[in-house]
DNA sequence: ACAATTAATAGACCGCAGTCTAATAATGAA
DNA sequence: TTCATTATTAGACTGCGGTCTATTAATTGT
């Protein structure tokens, strides 16, 4: 039990490839848009393409990847130990997403779009992306509910898909996803007695 | 003046044409998808491929004005000179275009994933289904704030966008769009006093 | 009749993502 | 050492949307 995980048979597979996939793939979508070969890809990677094909099914299965690896998409959980409103606090999540989508607004219209005609990509982008942050917010919601900040027969899940579909409405019409939308968007959600 | 509009110098274009493509385009692609391919659409419509790409720029356009044309994508405005609460006009309003959208609901989700790498065919999405739909709800909530049924200070496009998003949110995801999800909607957008 | 103009046709062509093939390379096991 | 197994490589191949070319057809104006 030398190696880390257990050594298949065979030949092991290069890891800096894999690597330099993820780093030129995201670099060169960056810099020219998703429209960016995947001849130039692995070009840039100095690989085959087979050697891509081994590891991603696809060129959104590689981006995905990429993006969550090399770019810092993980907004940090909100801590509901501590004491404070959750309207402050749901708000301070959503300008962070917004702040990180900002940056990739651009590949994650497209991941949105990709999902639309390839199933398989369409769940692991759910899994990935959709459904975390969704549990974070539905979470946050909940918390808002026991201390009183929302009214008790209303349906967290339901106050999270009008945020988040707003988010993504906004995203994939290329309208501005800034601070004070996302404060709006909480304080709409907030709104009225408990 | 026979002519219904003026008829420009040359040989006019053969409105049949038009027809039998959109018609054979629309058919094609609820049967086998919108991978069927250009030349299948071509053959079907008894057309060469410059006859499509004279009158649409791209598959995306054609099958748009199909589904336009062909399929009663139109819902009935809300009669706003009618008495009767506005909450129930929006419930109503809101299960049609589910209803409507049911029935094309793949070829819709394209829509939205093509408008992602062709700017020219986002701004004919937003100005053909985006912008009407949102204008005719922006118009109730702004009617429901007049007669007292929610709250003066909210800002009806925000409202318009929460809907409108979390009806794309759950088209994107695959997830059902039936009558309770409108109505629950609406519900929680009508929510506490005015 | 004839010229000018625009449409329609068949089919070649381009660049793309993704698949497939055949040869070679790296590893563990026997 | 040799074998079995998996990875890598170069490059051919497929099917696609969309473009381009050359030819022919239909219309208006003179």
């Amino acid at each position: 039990m030398t190696q880390e995980t257990t050594q298949a048979a065979g030949r092991p597979r290069n890891a800096e490839a894999s690597d330099a996939l993820k780093r030129e793939a995201l670099r060169l979508v960056r810099e020219q848009g998703y429209g960016v070969s995947i001849a130039a890809i692995i070009k840039a990677a100095g690989v085959s393409r087979q050697t891509l094909y081994n590891r991603w099914s696809t060129k959104a299965e590689l981006l995905l990847d990429a993006l969550f690896e090399l770019a810092d998409m993980q907004v940090a959980i909100p801590d509901l130990s501590q004491p404070g409103p959750r309207r402050a606090v749901l708000t301070t999540y959503m300008r962070e997403v917004f702040h990180h989508v900002r940056k990739d607004a651009d590949l994650l219209r497209i991941f949105i779009s990709q999902a639309q005609s390839d199933p398989a990509f369409r769940a692991v982008l759910y899994d990935r992306f959709v459904e975390p942050r969704d549990l974070i917010v539905v979470d946050v919601l909940r918390d808002a509910q026991a201390r009183g900040e929302i009214a008790q027969d209303r349906d967290p899940a339901l106050i999270s898909a009008m945020i988040h579909g707003a988010f993504w409405y906004r995203l994939l019409l290329d309208l501005p996803l800034d601070d004070d939308f996302a404060a709006a968007l909480v304080e709409d959600a907030f709104r009225g007695a408990a």
